[in-house]
DNA sequence: TTTTTTATGATAAGCGCTTGACATAATTTT
DNA sequence: AAAATTATGTCAAGCGCTTATCATAAAAAA
């Protein structure tokens, strides 16, 4: 393993002249510090970050929570976000926490011990103590933690408003909300809200048909064929894309025809299913937006951890994207 | 911070006791050992990583390198490793490095600077040299790197035959492939290989129709439907699910009909694609299989660095999953 | 009781790097 | 030529933890 005496030996220097070169500090000669960065190259010289952190100095490491980057929506939050992150010269340690808390809780415990220099929190099954006591620059993803931590967040009430709206002017009388309602802070609640709102504004009776998020397959199919065949339902606002497409594929079973008896919206919009499902309408977030947001408020907080930020609530215009399933 | 100094205090005996329990090493009477774990446990303490690290220690982390986990292919299998990573007390590093060379490169110079205990690569634009020089342990997935680097795969080869029979099977006998076909090393290579070898046995015309990785959805399209439009065909293996997806739509605006017209089937086989598009036929990969054995032929060469391996490559078995779009 | 085993402490060195203090050259400015 | 500036070096301490050595005490075995 290159070190820095071996730096400073091959560059014919000491190791102070070598780490000021690399740390940029005090006096130091064009010349040298040319020399310098060729015994680097020549070396194949990387400072051991492990011995840097030591110091005190930053880790540049960053880590990620988010549910699970299977799910294509996070997949492609996680990718953009691990890119941007990149960009700004940090690393990503991805922890996928599904909905365990306690993979979370140890997660976090983890993440301080490896004294990464941020946390981007997108998973929440834990409350803000266990967040707060971390005590690191902290921004969060679609749920408020507490009141001095950012938060970034699609408009998601817009979104539940604007779907449901969309319905309405395409002849929906009979619109229901399906997901999974019962989250306490989870975005689908206010995504519900939206609906609520636009429901009532548009004096029609609100109908919500839960499907549980982490059920398996199968008992969301059932939950769902209920919905289409006990149900008059010529509307669905579907809390996301995928169980968008589940009503989808069940109403092509039963034969229902989308958009004629029943039109649909979905709502996340990730790159994969605006590509690769083109009959579905849905509420697009802007992930790339997302992403950058987030990591430019965490590089802001790492920066300057005690700086107020001016605002610490952002809501991101989303964007009806019509295509067939809402009636085109 | 708290540190082990302050457990010391806190559990009333010497930084070597402390260190004695929390590294398991000499004697140790059983009621100062649950001292010390009730003061660690009172403090919130969490030995620091870092300073751990700078003694050889292991750092616990591993490297992910992949091309992008906003595919649901990869959003899965990096998914399913990191949660085997964590299972074992690892952590993970996400390199997305997309197709972009230097981009991987800045990833493995920093994934040496950080220590990491070992590199699961599945991203290949880079070759052996720069994988070797790091001296760390590594597997790789769907590439052979060396001859010293396991490798673990899904049965590409068979994969392509099986859907190439099973579209004869259903009557198709103008089947074509799909895909990339030019890039060397690549598993849609091995797939198209197990396409061509069945096509000959079948006594058939082998045709290939390129649709290039990287080009925008515009362009695949563009691709697909010059195929569809000008070329007598009515079996169609593609190289993955995504590609299959779009062949399957523009069948659909075309109004040709699937399977009557035309049979498809993908390959990869998702979580998400299979439960969400439940017509398509594809060959499935065992993506748990493969995270799976990745994560303990990594552990097995951490552990165990200069030991040989009975066995440097790994194909696991594929399954063909009969649908719809197949002709069923 | 004496010996052996077990338990704990004190001390110090070291992992690779950073940084400050101080000293001494080499260069540039007056 | 003297003073000021710039460039480099030597040395040492320290980041938090591990680990070896030596010493001593307490408990168990002889």
């Amino acid at each position: 393993m290159v070190k820095l005496t071996d730096v400073a030996a091959k560059a014919g220097c000491s190791v102070t002249t070598v780490s000021r070169v690399i740390n940029n500090y005090g006096y130091i000669s064009q010349k040298t510090r040319k020399k310098v960065h060729e015994a680097m190259k020549e070396l194949n010289y990387q400072p051991n970050s492990v011995a840097r952190s030591l110091q005190g100095k930053k880790t540049k490491l960053i880590g990620l929570i988010f549910p699970d980057v299977s799910n294509p929506f996070f997949g492609e939050l996680v990718s953009k976000i691990e890119d941007r992150l990149f960009k700004h010269g940090y690393k990503t340690i991805l922890c996928n926490a599904g909905n365990d808390k306690e993979k979370e809780r140890i997660y976090l415990q983890m993440l301080m011990a490896n004294q990464v220099d941020g946390i981007i929190a997108g998973a929440h099954n834990l409350g803000i103590e266990e967040y707060q006591r971390t005590g690191l620059p902290i921004v969060s993803f679609d749920r408020k933690l507490s009141d001095n931590i950012p938060i970034v967040s699609a408009d998601n009430f817009k979104g539940g408003s604007l779907a449901t709206q969309e319905l309405y002017n395409h002849g929906a009388r009979h619109i229901y909300f399906v997901g999974n309602p019962t989250l306490d802070g989870h975005p689908t609640q206010k995504r519900l809200l939206g609906y609520k709102e636009t429901i009532k504004e548009l004096k029609l009776t609100e109908h919500i048909h839960p499907v549980i998020f982490n059920e398996t397959l199968a008992l969301k199919e059932m939950a769902i064929r209920d919905l289409l065949e006990n149900h008059k339902v010529d509307g669905i606002v579907a809390s996301d894309d995928l169980t968008a497409l589940l009503i989808l594929n069940i109403s092509h079973d039963l034969g229902i025809h989308i958009p004629k008896d029943l039109k649909i919206i979905g709502f996340d919009g990730s790159k994969v299913v605006r590509d690769f499902e083109p009959r579905l309408s849905t509420i697009v977030q802007p992930i790339p937006s997302i992403a950058q947001l987030l990591v430019k408020l965490l590089e802001k907080r790492i920066d300057n951890p005690t700086e107020e930020l001016d605002n610490y609530t952002y809501y991101l215009p989303v964007e009806l994207l019509k295509r067939e399933s809402s009636g085109k």
